[in-house]
DNA sequence: GAAAAAATGTGACAGATGTCACAAACTTTG
DNA sequence: CAAAGTTTGTGACATCTGTCACATTTTTTC
């Protein structure tokens, strides 16, 4: 079974080639060390498994397997992360990857290989338990056919969490009496009466 | 390794036991076959993973899962579907099994047992494609936990909508005094601050 | 660099909001 | 029925909120 391992830091890519062959059922034909050599990579050696970096230099894991998954949907892509790249799991998600597990995971890989192998999807630890929380901070609303600027959109976004107007003042370093300016315009611009009303326009229209 | 299956169908139940320990390296040292036996097997037998149909007479895998978990929360818990109950996924997500993954899919359970006994979660193919559509499927949300009456909760989604306390009160026939008691109360059920923070949780927790 | 435009700030105001202590009305329970 | 509990209401209060007119500062444009 061949698996192809890319990852930017090549002791890592090492370690895994090492840990992956030990069993002995598994081959690493290649190790590449960006998006854009697992792209080649893929084509040439046709592998099994990809078993990639999320974060590369050069060119992103999600844009290779973008890439690669456009030539070949059936592709079984597994995707590295460490504990800090929360915000890629539903890009990858969507993107048809078959996993996302933790780097620091060693004894977890080879097992996640097989199951990927035996048509499952795998993800590490706690990253299932994040995935809802995740999607609800999906797309983004259009605000153009608005007229609402990026910092209005900001303020925006800080009432739907719920601050209050001086916690807002505080994060944006504006005085709260700027910030009463900024919800008032917006409030107008939107036709709302108060900032309830804008949280709730902010989570209905998404 | 020792693995727990539990099926209504004892023909399913049988075949997995054999598909299983066809490899030589796992254990199934009994069969069960509701909900209930899960949960009495579970506890004499505590095996490294429990296999288990989500569907069951007697007491669901779901119920049986539920209680498992709260008396051992590292329990690994694998459920067992077929295509026909999407519903029950983002329940068994939540509620922190380790995987769903599909009957049918005979070679795959193998190694998604070793995936699980590897830390990692495993979905059976399709299903992960399914996650996101299945959480926008707002469920209702369980107010129970937090000691919320009807009348509270009626009061909750008017806010929700962005009503003022005046129009609220003329919804339920109520002084606009009793409405701010209300939602004093509900506040501090909450632990909120503020009407705007209740309309974020509202939307949050859904 | 001066003029214009945009962003930020201030202060005053009215009204909405949330808290609290307590009262009145109604319902349930013994 | 009486006591106890629940629901609903009131009034006072401090605070937050949204609006407005206008001032100050910063950035852009010519």
């Amino acid at each position: 079974m061949k698996v192809l391992v890319v990852d930017d830091d090549n002791l890592v890519a090492v370690s895994l080639k090492t840990i992956l062959e030990a069993g002995g059922r598994m081959e690493v034909p290649a190790l590449g060390h960006s998006g854009r050599e697992a792209v080649a990579l893929y084509e040439s050696l046709r592998p099994d498994v990809l078993l990639m970096d999320i974060r590369m230099a050069e060119m992103s894991g999600l844009e290779a397997a973008e890439e690669i998954l456009k030539r070949h949907p059936e592709a079984k892509i597994l995707f590295l992360t460490t504990f800090s790249d929360d915000e890629y799991i539903v890009k990858a998600l969507n993107l048809g990857a078959k996993g996302y597990i933790l780097k620091q995971d060693f004894e977890g890989i080879a097992p996640a290989i097989d199951a990927v192998l035996g048509g499952q999807s795998v993800f590490g630890g706690e990253i299932v338990g994040k995935i809802p929380v995740l999607l609800q901070n999906k797309e983004e609303f259009d605000y153009s056919q608005y007229d609402i600027n990026e910092k209005e959109q900001k303020i925006i976004e800080l009432v739907a969490e719920g601050f209050c107007n001086r916690e807002i003042a505080e994060q944006l370093f504006l005085s709260e009496g700027t910030v009463r300016n900024y919800i008032s315009v917006i409030l107008e611009k939107l036709a709302l009466r108060d900032r309830t009303q804008l949280a709730v326009f902010y989570y209905k229209n998404r």
